[in-house]
RNA sequence: GGGGAGGUACUCAAGCGGUCAACGAGGGCAGACUGUAAAUCUGUUGGCUAUUGCCUACGGAGGUUCGAAUCCUUCCCUCCCCA
């Protein structure tokens, strides 16, 4: 068996972890239970997430078994862990129609068949647990004077904003979470962003006092762009996986665009292909880089939302910007009333309510910059009526500056 | 519980009775340059039935004043010191 540990090193998923040698043995010795903790604070994941989604798809195909944690129970606390205030508390309800909509999305990367990968809300064995019991057995393990020292409390005790107690527990929760699931799951490994590393370890201390076993622990780095931001952070907000919000079309274009620094590292992570092609392309220089920045964002986008999905944005992203129109359906696309284009439409009306701008007072001022398009030509007037006449083969293409376009078709 | 300091737009941060839709920085957006990249330069960055106009906004609610983000009252919240 090839060694996932060798695998997940390569295409740089690993920060940190507990005993390396030896978590590459059990990885390629035996067959284990792995387990991946996610927030409930969305619906969807948004590609930061692709992360540990990706992470336990290598390990599923080593033959290894997922355990996929819904937050059910301590997203109702909060993880305070590279947060600079705290987070808003949710109710249950949204809690759960979160986790319902996550589990939807994870079923497209992993198989939660019978004996081959699990799907848990973390809410059915936290929230029964009775707080005097829960600190007897639990909260006795825990030294304040060490957790405060912690860098994920330590940051927000120097913060003005300071931490609420309810946040303070999130961390024995999470190492309760690890415990349950050993006792319950034999699982001996939990994964998790590197700002987790201090939750993960409580979880393996835990384990060892409790149980007298040794579990593990690994962590992913945290990925930034090469600019340093945050992943998967647009002007629109997140980059989702859910295509009510964001497009395939749009997701596409999210890793057409990245910066030519991150497209080594983002094939490595977020593709299934094979190291020497990630190698290959990621040595393309200059102009011929687009052509490994497609390769990304056609197979990224065909993970998350299939081959079809994915050839459509392929060809709309080719028509939008190369130089032949060639298929256009994929693009974003708006319905409008015959009988009401030929009533007169002020462009800046239309521009607005396909989500090109954000108000009409932004619509004037991209106008006025001379960053708006309609059917490739700048729009000069900011009091324009769209009527029939404009009309290009039965539809009209709006564009917000270079890269936003949005077709409205009329019917 | 006692004492002190604060809450300003996406973020940080000025302003401390009119000239404040609110300095500055970061971020965002647009333009130039380019490769749908980066860097750089320029413009822009509350909304609207808007050519110098109107509306909403400086934690919430009231009040003083011709006029308040700026003063007063009260409520909520945060931080620091003491208990």
């Amino acid at each position: 068996m090839e060694n996932v540990f060798e695998i997940l090193r390569e295409r740089g998923f690993i920060r940190q972890s507990t005993n390396p040698t030896e978590i590459a043995r059990i990885l390629s010795e035996e067959r284990i239970t792995y387990y991946v903790g996610f927030d409930a604070t969305a619906e969807s994941f948004h590609v930061g997430s692709l992360v540990p989604i990706m992470a336990m798809v290598h390990l599923q195909r080593a033959g290894h078994t997922p355990i996929a944690i819904i937050g059910g129970g301590t997203t109702m606390i909060g993880d305070p862990s590279g947060k600079t205030t705290m987070r808003q508390l949710l109710l249950r309800e949204t809690i759960d129609a979160n986790g319902d909509g996550l589990l939807s999305q994870l079923k497209r990367y992993l198989d939660f068949g019978e004996g081959i990968g699990t799907f848990l809300n973390n809410a059915d064995w936290l929230l029964p647990l009775s707080y005097i019991d829960f600190l007897r057995e639990i909260g006795r393990h825990f030294r304040v004077n060490e957790m405060i020292k912690a860098e994920a409390y330590r940051q927000r005790l120097e913060r003005e904003e300071g931490l609420s107690f309810i946040e303070f527990n999130y961390q024995l929760l999470q190492a309760y979470d690890f415990l349950h699931l050993f006792r319950h799951h034999g699982c001996v490994l939990q994964l998790g962003g590197d700002d987790q590393w201090g939750n993960i370890l409580a979880g393996v201390d835990l384990v060892r006092r409790l149980e007298g076993r040794t579990v593990h622990a690994l962590t992913f780095p945290l990925l930034t762009t090469a600019n340093g931001e945050k992943m998967g952070k647009t002007a629109t907000g997140a980059v989702w996986l859910d295509t009510n919000r964001t497009s395939p079309y749009d997701f596409y274009q999210y890793w057409i665009n990245v910066d030519d620094r991150d497209v080594k590292r983002f094939l490595a992570c977020f593709t299934l292909l094979p190291m020497d092609e990630v190698n290959r392309l990621g040595e393309l220089k200059g102009d011929s880089i687009r052509k490994a920045k497609e390769v990304l964002a056609y197979e990224v986008t065909k993970l998350a939302h299939g081959d079809v999905e994915a050839e459509n944005a392929r060809s709309a992203s080719r028509g939008a910007f190369g130089d032949g129109d060639i298929d256009l359906s994929a693009i974003p696309t708006t319905i409008v009333d015959a009988d009401r284009l030929n009533g007169g439409i002020p462009v800046v009306d239309l521009f607005n309510e396909v989500g090109l701008g954000g108000s009409k007072s932004a619509v004037r001022r991209l106008i006025q910059q001379g960053g708006a398009y309609l059917n490739g030509e700048q729009i000069n007037d900011t009091n324009a009526i769209l009527t029939g006449e404009h009309l290009d083969r039965g539809a009209l293409l709006l564009r917000h500056g270079k890269k936003h376009v949005h077709r409205v078709v009329i019917e």
